[in-house]
DNA sequence: CGACAATTCAAACGACCGTTTGAAACAATC
DNA sequence: GATTGTTTCAAACGGTCGTTTGAATTGTCG
């Protein structure tokens, strides 16, 4: 029963953090949600700032599979861009993932504590050069561009992020039931091609096909 | 002196909450930086939420002038895409502009409260709507692709939002050196090339001339 | 069973939270 | 100068915060 309770706790402090923040989650609701005694934090972590500590470092070790798949150099650049998107896309929702751990790390990135350095060299720095290293093999030259190339990186990155980061926003503007009908394929599809278009890799997004590509199908998906 | 205490409590508030977010940001801290009483906040508003209202009232009313201009339909569409960006680029960073309004507007619609219906339908829906009539006239037939078109119109904007809400990431990604050296104007040059190459409606992104194409620059820039 | 460590518990600690009070200070009008 | 309404102030309110305490409980092993 000890190592229950001690992973009941970062379970529900992860799930409080993620919703509310650091500040708006108290030590109260996390035990009563966890079913232990306050004092457990002390017992167990020491205070809450390690417990939140503990959350991080229990949300930066699960990987999704699709975005190490993506890591894989001898597939086709096309498909190992698609299967990065699709990666993280999925990592948001994945059910075998507990939500809050994006949350948090968003939550971490978007407003930094003292944590985020380790944060970003232990999780956002691989999957940052890993996007770097398929841009480059995609379209090579990109790394040479102004800033490093950095820009462009980060204009793929940022649609993925957008569903994660302003899903309310996006709710709202469409209305729930539009937005509850997009999925992690079609968004992984739009996005994959919005982009490759904007590299000059692909058909621009509003052509005669809405269907993707077979050539990034075939490859990565189901 | 009464319009001025209410006027540095919105001020101090909007600094702390778009900094430490509102269960962070505690009254006494908000009243020292104004220079009042901690009773001062209850005379003026009612109460903390009511307080917090009012920095989201007052953050909505300033609008950039490079997104007004934008929503003029007689110029040329990718002119006005390249002003919406631009718009929404400087909004950021103007110095007329309290920095807190961004930050405070981000924060609502990440983590929405009560207010944030208000902030979508007085704020937010009207950008929405004028990003997606821009489009429509760059490249007829988006609003009729899936999902209303609303995925393309999230890849464009989510560029600029990703400056804004991850800069701390791409501080720490570049380099400090290297991420002060990005400017407005270089940023929008960029999000704009990128998107209108992902539509068909220019050469893609690393093309023979890093500068932006002439059209854009001569219409809008400065 | 008895000894010993690991874990849980109810209760309380001081500090800080948002809010309120009633009087003092100020401003404007007659 | 007296009156009236507005604004500021020091002080305190009850409540919740994160944390601590020391005893009670549980599990382990000789």
């Amino acid at each position: 029963m000890a190592e229950d309770a001690r992973g009941r706790l970062i379970d529900a402090a992860g799930r409080a953090f993620a919703e509310r923040g650091f500040e708006g989650a108290s030590v109260r609701d996390i035990c009563s949600d966890a079913g232990v005694n306050v004092a457990a934090i002390n017992y167990h972590f020491g205070d809450k700032q390690s417990l939140y500590v503990a959350c991080l470092e229990q949300a930066q070790c699960s990987e999704s599979q699709q975005t190490l798949r993506a890591a894989d150099p001898s597939l086709p650049p096309e498909a190992r861009l698609h299967g990065f998107i699709r990666g993280m896309l999925a990592a948001q929702g994945d059910p075998d993932r507990p939500r809050w751990h994006n949350a948090l790390m968003l939550r971490e990135m978007a407003h930094p504590t003292s944590a985020a350095a380790e944060v970003l060299k232990r999780y956002i720095r691989p999957l940052a050069e890993t996007l770097r290293e398929i841009l480059e093999q995609l379209s090579p030259g990109v790394s040479g561009m102004p800033h490093d190339g950095w820009p462009v990186g980060f204009s793929v990155v940022s649609q993925v992020l957008f569903y994660a980061v302003h899903r309310p926003v996006a709710r709202l503007l469409m209305g729930e039931a539009e937005h509850d009908a997009l999925d992690v394929d079609f968004l992984a599809d739009h996005i994959t091609r919005f982009s490759l278009a904007a590299l000059g890799r692909g058909p621009n997004i509003v052509g005669p096909s809405a269907a993707p590509s077979a050539g990034i199908r075939k490859t990565v998906s189901r």
